[in-house]
This record gives structure tokens, sequence and C-alpha cells, in this order.
DNA sequence: TGATTTGTTCAAAGCATATTGAACGAAATT
DNA sequence: AATTTCGTTCAATATGCTTTGAACAAATCA
């Protein structure tokens, strides 16, 4: 009904963006570079934005500018995150195939460096990510076919009902169908 | 190094799925279809992936597979979620052009009921969302070109340096690119 | 072998967002 | 005009993810 005084349509009450990261209260002591800062902020918004923490991210934006290897105590010094997050997101970062690591003759520390081709890091995170996702809501879309057919028999749901339940579980099909049409393309595209 | 027991290449140590919405604790009282009932928990489980509330995409997946028009109540009863989640999150889903206001004549509740065209929905989340997201980071990029070269000059990063990054930049930007050059395609496949 | 360095783990704390629910205002009803 | 019905708001609470940091284990060093 829209009662109220400040109502109005266009009205989103959720937040859609992620908090601000202010540079000035997390540190990032040792990172003189004002690109690299504002890399490593962006990063961390980015994967924040995807449901990453927003560490590892900070932790891939230090890297991706960094020309040489880097140490976990050298992304605990830039970054003044704790040695904990920085070996989590490191490990992370590496099963993804999105960093590297460099053996270096007579050196204890592990190093590592980002890759370098993004389209191979883009590439994995699509197989990784985006494609079992569409596999699993596809799965749970079988399952609602077969449950509306079971609806029907207990009349959970009468006939004109389970009717229209049918043509939008059909249309969501077809949009899944279109998205497998998609996937060759993407995948041409990342290759 | 990998030093630990349990600690392998292939591992992530970050989750990457939501918590499981147990259908059994959040009780979805009123909902007596078994199909209903899955679509809420997935379009749930879909939102909360994006980034948006649960309650949400619960709240659109019941209108989704409802053939009549519901009120604020039937949300609450339905899926046990408070009423003030429920006026949140539909006014939420209008304004996203998700949900329309169905209005019936002598009757003083608001009715709503799902935008049929899923394309419309997804139409308007591409714009509202991914491609202002797109500006927002190209527009960053950006800002990191100009503050590599103030590092030039400042000689926070040396020359050797400076080139490499202004490198992986110039990759971004080409990624950028690409993408901007998609995207009539994609809204071409939404409209 | 013992001491030191380094990476990993995970319980606890911190933090940010989602949800609730009671108070409120508007509209409809009596 | 008073009462009832609704939708909205927002402070307080609940929830769940992220980060920390200390304890630990492996590897190197002396």
């Amino acid at each position: 009904m829209s009662r109220h005084f400040g109502a109005q349509e266009t009205d989103c009450p959720v937040r859609i963006c992620v908090s601000v990261d202010r540079g000035s209260e997390n540190p990032m002591k040792g990172l003189r570079s004002k690109a690299r800062r504002e890399m490593v902020q962006a990063s961390g918004h980015l994967f924040q934005l995807l449901g990453l923490p927003r560490s590892t991210g900070q932790n891939y934006g230090l890297f991706y500018l960094s020309a040489t290897p880097q140490s976990l105590d050298d992304i605990v010094g830039n970054l003044g995150i704790s040695k904990g997050s920085a070996s989590t997101g490191t490990r992370c970062l590496l099963a993804w195939g999105a960093l590297k690591q460099v053996r270096t003759q007579g050196q204890r520390r592990d190093y590592f460096e980002a890759v370098g081709e993004l389209r191979v890091v883009l590439s994995n995170a699509y197989r990784d990510y985006v494609k079992t996702r569409i596999a699993t809501y596809a799965r749970r879309l079988a399952t609602m076919v077969s449950l509306l057919e079971e609806d029907s028999k207990t009349g959970a749901l009468d006939k004109s009902e389970a009717k229209f339940c049918a043509q939008r579980l059909g249309q969501l099909d077809k949009m899944h169908q279109t998205l497998r049409g998609l996937a060759p393309w993407a995948e041409k595209f990342l290759n």
C-alpha cells in the first residue's frame, strides 16, 4: 500500500553493497605503493562481493602487483593481517590455481607468485564454482518436478495449482537449457 | 611447503558454500506442498550465495510457485519468518521488478505475485547489479593507473616494478574491454 | 640431538549482516 | 470519532562468517 511517508516504490531496503575497507584502520603498514594499496582494497572488495573472504582477496591483490615472489611474512608485513589468515588464504589461492609456489634454492621459506594468465584463474573458477553450482540447482529442479508429482497425488496441491507450478518449473528448465547452450561459448572465451 | 600431514595441495581451507537451510528447524508451518518447500529452500540458498538475504529469497521462491496472489500474512504463515522480514523482503523484490502488486477490489490487504517473465527480473538484476559493478571496478582500475604513475615519481616503486605493474594493469584493462564487447550479447540474451 | 625457523590448525573473539518484534502511523471499518 | 487492521520502521538480538593468535608439527640448522 505504500502507506507511509518515506515509502517509495523504488526503494530497496536491503543493502546490496559490501562494507567499505577503510585503509586507514587496517594499516597495510609495509605497503608504500599507493597503486598496490588500491589493488589490495579493490581485490578484497571484489572477493567479499563474491562471498569469499576479504583477506584472501587482499592477499591475491598483493601478489597480482608483485614482480618478485612473496613469502607468508611478506604478506603479513604488507597487509597487516595475521599469519593464520595469510596461510589460509594462500593455500586457498594455490588450490584455485591463482598462485604458484616458487622454489628457491637454499631458502627455507615458501615463496609464491600470482599466476600471470588471468584466463587460467577464471577458467578454474568457472569449472569449480559456476559449473558445479548450475549442476546443483539443475538437480534441485529435477527434485522439485518429482515432488510436484507427489504433491498432486497427496492432494497437497490442487489440479490448477499443480499445473501452474509445472509451468513455472518448465520455465526454469528452459532457462537451464539455454545456459547449457551458452556453456561452450563461455568455455571458448576462457580457453 | 605442505609441511603437515593433512595438508594436500588441492585442499581449499575456505568454505565456498553457504550454510544449509535445514527445513526442520525453520518450520515453514503452513507449507504443505513439498515442491514449494524445496523451491523456498533452493531460492533462499541461491540468494544467500549471491550475497542477498536468505529470507528474501525464500520469499521469492514462495511467490514463484504460487498461482494466487499472496499477502504479507500469507508469507509469514507459510515461511515462519517475522512480519518485518516479510515486509522488507517484499519491498525489495518489488523494487527489483521481481514482484508486482495486485490490487483487489474491496480488499484492504496488499497482495503480490511474482513477475512471470524471469527474463525481466534477470534483465533488471543485470542492469542494477552486474553492469554498475563492472563500471565501478573499471573506475578503480583507472585510479590504479594514475596511482602507479605517482608511485613511479615518488619512488615508491622502482622502474622494473612499475613496468611489471603496468603490464598487469594492462591485462586487466584488456579483460574489461572484452567484457564490454560481450555486454551487447548479454543484453540481447536478456531482451 | 637440541634449538630455531616456519607453516598449519582451530578454538575463541571479533565483526557484519539478517532477523525479530514491539511501537508507530496510515487507512479502512464501525 | 473510536476502533481495528495493516504495513513499516528500527533498536536490539541472533546468527554465521572472518580473523586472530597461541599451540603445535615439520623441517632446517648448529
